[in-house]
DNA sequence: AAACAAAATGTTATAATATTACATTTTATA
DNA sequence: TATAAAATGTAATATTATAACATTTTGTTT
């Protein structure tokens, strides 16, 4: 995400907490700002590190804080199995999503695929299961990768 | 599991180890049998205490090396949303499958749904995306917890 | 059977991820 | 201004997972 992206995307984030009356504080927009620049999703630690630039002594709770609050409120997502965290493309709405994760490039792609969000809810259904939290992570070879690797 | 099954299931992992000319060590089918014996999903840790009882000095690579065997050849899977462990239910053939995972009472359901494989099958390739591991686990609430609950 | 290589296990240490508990500061609002 | 709630600071610790190297066990060749 570039520099004018990002400044729109935080826009838009500050936008949504007023609207929400949850606070957008330094901290947290310091946290998604730095998930949002990076290429590729980021571990908590990762984020701390890089926290140093600009918070003075920066400890673990205060990483995972943030995190927190901006998971709450939809502004990032985390990526359960591979412990790292990314922005969400279109935190305005709520929705669940599914993310095609690169193991090569580490790149991640955030999809809304209704076609699955169906099939699983009758899934569901037909288990009289209540999902409240679907974690639906497909880890492999992007199609960039693929080219490459075939070289 | 109760105990004829597990006798029955460890046999059939004894049997498919042979077939595959792999073995399944003492080690390995201790770790197996802890699992398949556990009402819910165990961690790695949880394994590594209840070794105590039957290895003198378990050290984690000990399990963590025999949950790896295991994984390998399908004989148990790793829900990453939980850090824990469970038998597979049909290790005999390879396939996907889905879990409902209860946060109530901790319960684990393995589904081997085709509308579910189907729809991601699509959206992978719409992505040209090619899935090597899919993670696909729904955290919710199970029928019986969901009545239990409205009571 | 002896020699050898490969596989599995033992052992110690450490890395990586995440939370608890309690003190202090900042913010909202009465 | 007083008060309570929310956010942050800080230190310690819990939980999950791996690295590195030594030793033992197993399978295979001679
Ligand atoms: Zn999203
Ligand atoms: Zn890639
Ligand atoms: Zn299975
Ligand atoms: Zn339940």
């Amino acid at each position: 995400m570039n520099k004018k992206q990002l400044l729109e995307f935080v826009h838009q984030a500050e936008a949504l907490c007023k609207q929400r009356k949850c606070r957008l504080t330094d901290q947290r927009k310091r946290v998604l700002e730095l998930i949002l620049s990076a290429e590729k999703p980021l571990t908590a630690y990762e984020i701390l590190d890089q926290l140093r630039e600009s918070v003075k002594n920066p400890a673990p709770p205060t990483v995972y804080r943030a995190l927190e609050f901006l998971l709450q409120h939809g502004l990032i997502h985390k990526l359960e199995s591979i412990h790292a965290f990314i922005g969400c493309t279109h935190p305005d709405h709520k929705h669940t999503s599914q993310f095609l994760i690169c193991n090569d490039c580490g790149d991640v792609n955030e999809i809304e695929n209704k076609a699955i969000e169906k099939s699983l809810h009758s899934a569901e259904q037909a288990a009289g299961f209540k999902t409240s939290h679907p974690v639906i992570e497909l880890l492999g070879t992007c199609s960039q990768c693929q080219l490459s690797n075939s070289h």
